[in-house]
DNA sequence: TAAATCCCTTAACCTACATCAACGATAATT
DNA sequence: AATTATCGTTGATGTAGGTTAAGGGATTTA
């Protein structure tokens, strides 16, 4: 039954971070529901309450804020095995900051807040794996803000596929322009300027 | 004995956001070192190991990146009460990618990976409050990156002197064009401006 | 299969901020 | 007290990327 390949999937992704039991496995798997998206469909969505955190286990979803003009920035993309979630509406309760839309055909596993600490007094050595992962995220965030607030567009897009190969076949163009801070057109003229 | 002072200072924060029992609060009184610094004074370097993670008890330290132009970017300043690391040097051992420096004569409680790791293992409770820290880190991170690529430098300045008011008395004014992602002529210039 | 979106490109023009250079006022160092 | 850094300001000029507008191909949807 692929539901429960899907649920292997996370376990795996757990067990290769941080010793589990057999037992421990079962709780993991048990508290995390199977999801499906369509394509542009929300996983959460700015200004309501996000209590859903998740972990893709197929496809991609863009994670953005709208800003108080209207326009879209990605903070970033979560693709097979990312998590996507905002931490911030997720710990209090509080309106989401930010959108989680599929880009294609999608599957996550959620877990809401109450759930998520039963799990982790079930499951101890799940708090330090998140503290682990939380640090990561923190980490990979810090160099992302510093490359933004340091390199001009043509260099944080040489990062980005360096980082990320292959990403401009998963995702559309004008997403990445909006992850690099740019508007679609600037991204066309910079990478026509590149073929010299 | 002003040393005592300055740990209660630590084991207070850490009162106020997790409960501790007496025997908790003088392990975690011993497992800080004091160490002051004069101005200027380094507290880590970009390049080198960062084994310390330092909790501000008076004082006030930058915390920078030199980009590979040889360009300082604050990162953030950390004021008395705030925490002050490169959590990617201090977790993984590697060189670290920020400098902190004083700013004036300041005094910091400091603890290396090796003695924080003995530290959760005698105060559990510490394991879940450093968690909540760094997602809250995590947090204000996302904040601040989502405004310097949706707004401009003055709703940048705008929004820091309503959040940290005061600032201006604490900071030099190049520091805090360095913060806002500007030089410094651009901040004096826009100041001008904002008289109107 | 037609209609409607979505997506990418190109071009002309514009603007926020960088760059370069010079100057005076403090503050730190000798 | 003299010297040297440090700090903020102002002006002239440059540029990366934004803005606006338009057209065409590809993909969805009806």
């Amino acid at each position: 039954m692929i539901e429960t390949a899907y649920k292997n999937q996370l376990v795996e992704y757990i067990a290769t971070r941080t010793d589990i039991t057999p037992k421990e496995r079962e709780l993991i798997a048990n508290a995390y529901s199977i999801k499906t998206f369509k394509k542009k469909q929300f996983l959460f969505e700015q200004g309501k309450i996000c209590d859903t955190e998740a972990f893709v286990v197929a496809g991609t979803f863009r994670i953005y804020y709208v800003d108080s003009k209207g326009l879209e920035h990605v903070l970033y993309f979560a693709f097979k095995d990312w998590w996507a979630g905002d931490i911030a509406s997720f710990n209090s309760g509080e309106p989401s900051g930010l959108t989680a839309q599929a880009l294609e055909e999608s599957v996550a596993l959620v877990i809401d807040p109450i759930k998520k600490e039963e799990l982790f007094n079930q499951v101890p050595a799940l708090e330090r794996l998140f503290r682990v992962i939380t640090q990561k995220h923190l980490t990979v965030l810090q160099k992302r803000f510093l490359l933004t607030v340091s390199a001009n567009a043509a260099e944080r897009y040489d990062e980005l596929i360096k980082r990320s190969p292959g990403i401009e076949q998963l995702v559309p163009q004008h997403q990445i322009a909006s992850y690099l801070g740019i508007l679609p057109e600037s991204l066309s003229r910079m990478k026509k300027q590149l073929l010299k």
